[in-house]
DNA sequence: TGGGATTTGTTCGTATGTATC
DNA sequence: TGATACATACGAACAAATCCC
C-alpha cells in the first residue's frame, strides 16, 4: 500500500486513510504505538511534515493519542 | 572557524565540512574520538539536532563511526 | 551490587523558509 | 491566494549503552 503524488487527495489525506485502515482492521491494537514518524516517513517516502499532518487528521478523529518522546498511541 | 546562519549552505553541511577537514589535516587522527555532541553543541552554538545530521554526513561519507554509549571516531 | 555521570539513540513539539500547484 | 510538500533548525523528553566509583 503506498501513496499517489499524482492524485487528487493530498498526501498527508492518503496515508491518515491508510493508518486509519489499519486501526480499523485491528492491525494497529488499542494501546499499541503507531510506527515512528521517522519510520513512516521511510515508509512511504514523504516528509516529517506531511507525516504530522496525517497524525493531525488521525488525532482530530480521535484514533489516537500522542506523547512526546514517547510516540503516538491507537486510542483505548 | 565558525558556521553562518546566513550562508546559503546549510549549518549541518558546514560542520560537516569543518569536521573533515580538521580529520584530513590529522588533527583528528584515526582512532581518536570526536568532540561529543554537547562539546560541538557548544562550539559552534547549535543545536543537537543539527549536531547529529553533520555526524550522519560524516558517517555516510565513512569518515567516522560512532558507538552509542561511548563516541564517534574517525575511521582506521 | 548499586548508583551516578556521560554519551549516543529515538521520539515528538515548534518554527521558518522554499517551491509547487 | 491558499493549500500542499519538503528541508532546515531549534527544543524537549525519554531510553539505552558505557564508564567509573
Amino acid at each position: 500500500v503506498g501513496v499517489d503524488h499524482e492524485s487528487a487527495i493530498p498526501v498527508y489525506r492518503q496515508v491518515a486513510a491508510i493508518l486509519a485502515g489499519r486501526i480499523e482492521r485491528g492491525e494497529l491494537a488499542p494501546g499499541r504505538p503507531l510506527p515512528s514518524e521517522s519510520t513512516l516517513m521511510g515508509e512511504y517516502g514523504i516528509s516529517r511534515d506531511t507525516v504530522r499532518k496525517a497524525m493531525d487528521v488521525l488525532r482530530s478523529d480521535g484514533l489516537i493519542v500522542t506523547v512526546q518522546g514517547k510516540g503516538s498511541f491507537v486510542k483505548t
